[in-house]
RNA sequence: GGGAGGGUACCCAAGUGGCUAAAGGGGGCAGACUGUAAAUCUGCUGGUUGACGCCUACGGUGGUUCGAAUCCACUCCCUCCCA
């Protein structure tokens, strides 16, 4: 259930209500693919990065460890030992970063696995069984990512057939509701596609939003297109997303792209960029981007940053840290990981506090300019 | 004292007449990364230059040759075996 508390223009400070908890929007989700942020972080490291909601994959964790014995032994939440609110990806990402793995049909979509290249067959029911089984609080909805470019025939066609698969997905999703599911309470986003042609993201937009679900997502941007033309696709349909629902930016992103998003009203995100990057040695910080690996860092005694009040910034120096890299220990990524989800839950906890003071204005002004750049 | 094998760039190591400023690793230095096939990938790593080029370089010195890391002589070091 959202409740959408103010409004600054366009941005919105909300409070979405789930069976596993509440969480304040603007949010960003940390991602747990496989039901483990990379990097060497577990649940118990999510509450001390302050996050909220957390992310995994339904394709992933269909194929290792199996859906079927995360149900039997209690559910995700019980499995990964995570009591907060978890929202599972529906492996309609995967159609786009597997390409090469996978045929596309009617049905849905015949992966080879990227573990040991066995048929894997996942459409709209697999995925909202799947879902089901892990008992996840909000489920995706199945459906294809868009590379950017794509020819504006074959994002028609693919728009069509996952809005035919929404139709599916929910039609499953009610069942199994009806039937055995794992959490009784989870509740159904629809994605909305179109790649960047702003008349095939509204069409399709109005079409999903028929379905009245619990929360709609922009899918298939920051895939190779321009920030501009990512902002513009935004601002193209969030005329068209209900007021009273949730809006996730999936995917997405950068500093800056979180607070370009949230300016065009935006509520959701996830993205693998601050951990991912983390473990490449970036780290972001209220002044800029670090490259922790390099070497100027190697005797310098302070925090990665002053203004940071994570575990990591409040015990240890840049020179420690990169020294951890440098000896390629895995507690330097822990401790980059670590450092970037604070960062990046600080961020969204400044943006709601922005929003509700109605200094949003200012605060994205200022930080536009500063946070995607590297120091 | 006798015999054998070696000395190549920061390190290890390939190369036995021109295609060699010198393979491949490691190390070092930078960059990329957006619903995670990523503790990954890419580039650079003798000097100078924007580039062409020029200079310096395969233990040292001196030769042979149009041309030498590569062939010859002497020499200095290292390892192993025998006495």
């Amino acid at each position: 259930m959202f409740e959408l508390i103010k409004k600054e223009k366009k941005a919105r400070l909300g409070v979405y209500k789930c069976s596993s908890g509440v969480v304040h929007t603007p949010v960003f989700m940390n991602v747990g693919t496989q039901a483990a942020i990379k990097g060497g972080l577990s649940a118990k490291d999510l509450e001390l990065v302050g996050c909220q909601i957390e992310l995994s994959n339904t394709y992933h964790l269909h194929l290792r460890p199996g859906d079927q014995i995360i149900k039997k032994l209690g559910g995700l939440h019980k499995f990964m030992g995570y009591n907060g609110p978890i929202l599972t990806d529906s492996g309609g990402f995967q159609i786009f970063s597997l390409a090469r793995l996978r045929k596309i049909k009617e049905e849905g979509v015949y992966f080879n696995s990227h573990i040991d290249g066995r048929a894997v067959f996942m459409g709209p029911e697999e995925s909202m069984s799947i879902q089901s089984n892990l008992g996840s609080d909000i489920a995706m909805a199945f459906d294809e990512c868009i590379k950017i470019p794509s020819d504006y025939s074959y994002v028609k066609k693919s728009c069509d057939r996952t809005a035919r698969w929404l139709q599916r997905c929910v039609e499953e999703h009610n069942r199994l509701k009806e039937t055995n599911p794992t959490n009784p309470e989870q509740v159904l986003f629809g994605i909305n596609q179109g790649a960047i042609y702003h008349d095939l993201r509204i069409e399709h937009i109005k079409r999903i939003t028929e379905f009245n679900l619990a929360g709609y997502a922009i899918g298939g941007l920051a895939v190779g297109e321009a920030a501009e033309d990512m902002y513009e696709t935004i601002e193209a349909v969030e005329e068209y997303m209900p007021a009273n629902k949730p809006r996730y930016l999936m995917g997405v992103g950068t500093p800056v792209n979180i607070i370009e998003a949230v300016y065009r009203g935006v509520d959701f995100f996830d993205c693998v960029m601050p951990a991912r990057n983390g473990r490449h040695g970036s780290l972001f910080t209220w002044a800029g981007i670090m490259n922790i690996k390099n070497e100027r860092y190697k005797d310098d005694e302070r925090p990665i940053s002053d203004e940071c009040n994570c575990p990591v910034c409040k015990s240890y120096s840049r020179a420690y840290i990169r020294h951890l890299f440098a000896a390629n220990e895995i507690l330097g990524l822990r401790f980059a990981v670590m450092h970037n989800l604070f960062f990046y839950n600080s961020l969204m906890e400044g943006i709601r506090a922005a929003v509700k003071n109605e200094e949003f204005e200012g605060f994205r002004r200022k930080y536009i300019e500063i946070l995607d750049r590297r120091i």
